[in-house]
DNA sequence: TCCGAAGGTGAGCGATCGCTTAGAGTGCCC
DNA sequence: GGGCACTCTAAGCGATCGCTCACCTTCGGA
């Protein structure tokens, strides 16, 4: 694998986009709180608490708390993305581009996995608006997998005979690592990401 | 597929068991609100309202919220067990019995999605006591799938290399499925679980 | 040297939360 | 008919929630 695909998405600086450092650590201290809370169970006194700051400087920086999931959940699904579209239009057969983006994306769903459960598990607490937003992401998630599976399909390397069904089902396969993932687990997320890889090839009865 | 199969678990009455019949209109309320909202932003008011009663009443056939939520964890639990557990040991090699507790463990959470989706997501919100009780529960599905799995290949029917890394996996596929599936959505839960049994078959190797 | 913008705090407001209490309605057994 | 256990409600308590406000400090530029 190039060192393009692993460092694809971010993985090294997951926030350094966010300006000023403030308001980049009330945005992790967030990010741990509601992985391990929820954000419905979550309170912008902890949050702030994690970022060594009083409650109200939360409001300096963001409107809601609610715009601070919304921040979330927009850069992470944006960088999952980013992961899974740089291994999916790499070179090579419907088969390698396929077992890359699954890799891929589960490595970023084990080693990311605050980020990601908030990102995939909270998304109903979002208004209409910003869950309209992210959704439209997530489709083209959907799309990127959907077409390496079609292209496969054509090429005779797979055998699918339900397209969109087991796209739904590589892509819940992925997602729900952030759900199950442990740090101090069994595997490391290179591990897991190179099981599901073979397991998804297998899934879609790719010929080696 | 036997009749025994498909009634297995109580799919026809799910709360059949619960008494008297306030607790029950209560519980059934309960399901939908944590099912719609999350166990931390539903409110006892919105339970009670659903279940046209008094805030109160709640209080008279459950001691808090979250006795409400681990009796809704435990029952859904031992149900879900006992679809798989009947699915699995029916008659058969272990590509059939495989299959069999796939397909009918997805029906089940494709559904009783909503059952599915409090059971499987909201564990976090129980205290350490309640959730030791259910991960208890949770292994011994792990226990099942892994016991056919580990059949399959000691008699050489499957090929895999990582059983319980694929266990996981199965199971983290089956139990998405309360997640993403939608009722008006294209799929029937029968579909859903014999795509998935399929799709399973071909992720541990079995031959055909 | 003075000033204004930016970033921070302590205190607390109004709303809503989970849950409790006092008491009323109902049916069953003697 | 009287007593009692059971079920439910109206009202509200104390705590905590998201969020606001008045005020303080810091610091770069004219």
């Amino acid at each position: 694998m190039s060192t393009a695909e692993e460092t694809a998405g971010g993985e090294r600086e997951p926030w350094g986009e966010v300006a000023p450092d403030a308001a980049r650590r009330l945005l992790v201290a967030a990010v741990e709180a509601f992985a391990e809370r929820g954000y419905h169970a979550t309170t912008t006194r902890d949050i702030a608490g994690r970022a060594g700051m009083s409650p109200a400087a939360l409001y300096i920086h963001y409107k809601t708390k609610e715009e601070l999931l919304h921040r979330i959940s927009r850069i992470g699904h944006e960088k999952a993305l980013e992961v899974l579209r740089t291994a999916a239009e790499r070179e090579g057969g419907p088969a390698e581009r396929l077992g890359s983006a699954v890799r891929s994306f589960v490595r970023w769903h084990a080693g990311q996995h605050t980020v990601a459960r908030v990102v995939q598990y909270e998304l109903d607490a979002l208004g209409p608006e910003s869950r309209a937003e992210i959704v439209a992401l997530r489709r083209q998630s959907d799309a990127a997998v959907r077409g390496i599976i079609e292209e496969g399909v054509a090429a005779g390397e797979f055998t699918v005979t339900d397209v969109p069904g087991t796209t739904v089902a590589v892509l819940s396969l992925c997602i729900d690592v952030a759900r199950w993932f442990k740090v101090n687990g069994p595997r490391t997320p290179d591990e897991v990401g190179a099981l599901y890889a073979d397991l998804v090839l297998r899934m879609v009865g790719a010929k080696h």
